[in-house]
DNA sequence: GTCTATACGCTGATAGAC
DNA sequence: GTCTATCAGCGTATAGAC
């Protein structure tokens, strides 16, 4: 393809150039107001070939969906091989979130932001899938070796991943102007240290004195 | 109606008949997998009956977002008037997010959770329309006043909401299984408070990390 | 205001030549 | 494997009786 990463067997030249057209109709306009003659036209691709290759439209957009999640598994393997702190392992997986959300934002668009099952009958709900119960173990293994607060694994991967995928919601709606590395630290020490207003000062000053 | 209160010009019942239908089916199936017969069926309306009251589906479905989009802005007023701190109207509103959760599910999956312009084309990004705005006024108020910490608002009401609303989304979808006002005070206690674990230690780590 | 019957465009999918 | 031409069904919306 590719679109996350190179690694992998990428589809085939020509299904490639449906899956890119359809990625992006799908993105802009969403599923259901494209049809297969959209795709047809933006793949340079005829009818005929674009059926020789999928089954149906529906078949398209599995074929997309399960793809790209397959990479996100593939980066989160790579975060989990670096051999991190947990925390910084969560931090990691924003920051490159972010960084795609810039890059490559209709693929971030489309995992991110849309809601799956209303066109791909069998899909579990996305936040179940692999990737993002991924995600929920390392909160689980962090809490288990005591760098991250105790509590429930849900609630706490909610409020880590939670404010980030909201912000990368507000970015490609354009309500945030900016790219969202630049607010990469701000929001990764609002998380764990919390929203109040605290002493910050003083407590730093307490460890170091 | 009634859908989150009883004040304000509701529709007449012929009118409800058929939001109310159209909610649910729209929550249900989704917007592009219901037909006015659907709705017409399920309302014990006719077609024609329909088409006196909208003038299209599409038109259905804006009622309804409309609608219920002044409900939501009406209880966020009635929090503002209470008079609490910012901090508190913030958790007061998630706490009635995740009640509504509970009792009136299609309400808040229909507005929390549907891509609005997928079909109602005019419609501008939820997270910048009144509802949503007023959120980030009080969050932005709050930091003014010195009670949130510093930073930029909108990285901080997506830490706030963002959590919340990431919880609601797994429990539509079935990932959380305990009624999420079960949930509200450990969440409440991480988003201010933070989540790594609290001994100065390991919050230089979050600092520096 | 409510109803039934109908029109008709669009779209997903197939057939069959090359 | 790729293409064009075509079909069949669905779904929105209208017409017109009551």
């Amino acid at each position: 393809m590719p679109y996350l990463k190179d690694k992998g067997q990428s589809p085939k030249p020509m299904d490639c150039r449906i899956l890119t057209a359809a990625l992006h109709l799908f993105v802009h306009h969403g599923y259901h107001n494209v049809s297969v003659h959209d795709i047809q036209r933006k793949a340079k691709a005829s009818i005929g070939s674009i059926y020789n290759h999928f089954d149906s439209k529906e078949g398209i957009a599995r074929a997309l969906y399960y793809h790209l999640l397959d990479e996100f598994e593939e980066m989160l393997a790579d975060v989990i091989a670096e051999e991190l702190t947990n925390i910084d392992r969560c931090n990691r997986i924003i920051s490159l979130l972010f960084k795609y959300t810039e890059s490559r934002h209709e693929i971030v668009e489309f995992m991110l932001y849309e809601k799956h099952r209303r066109f791909i009958p069998g899909a579990p709900p996305i936040c179940g899938v692999a990737p993002f119960s991924t995600m929920q173990d390392i909160v689980k293994w962090g809490i288990e070796n005591g760098e991250i607060c105790q509590g429930s694994e849900c609630v706490i991967t909610s409020c880590v991943f939670g404010g980030a995928i909201r912000m990368i919601h507000l970015r490609l709606d354009g309500l945030i102007d900016r790219p969202l590395p630049e607010l990469y630290d701000a929001f990764i020490a609002h998380i764990w240290q919390g929203l109040s207003r605290k002493d910050q000062g003083s407590l730093l000053r307490a460890v170091s004195g």
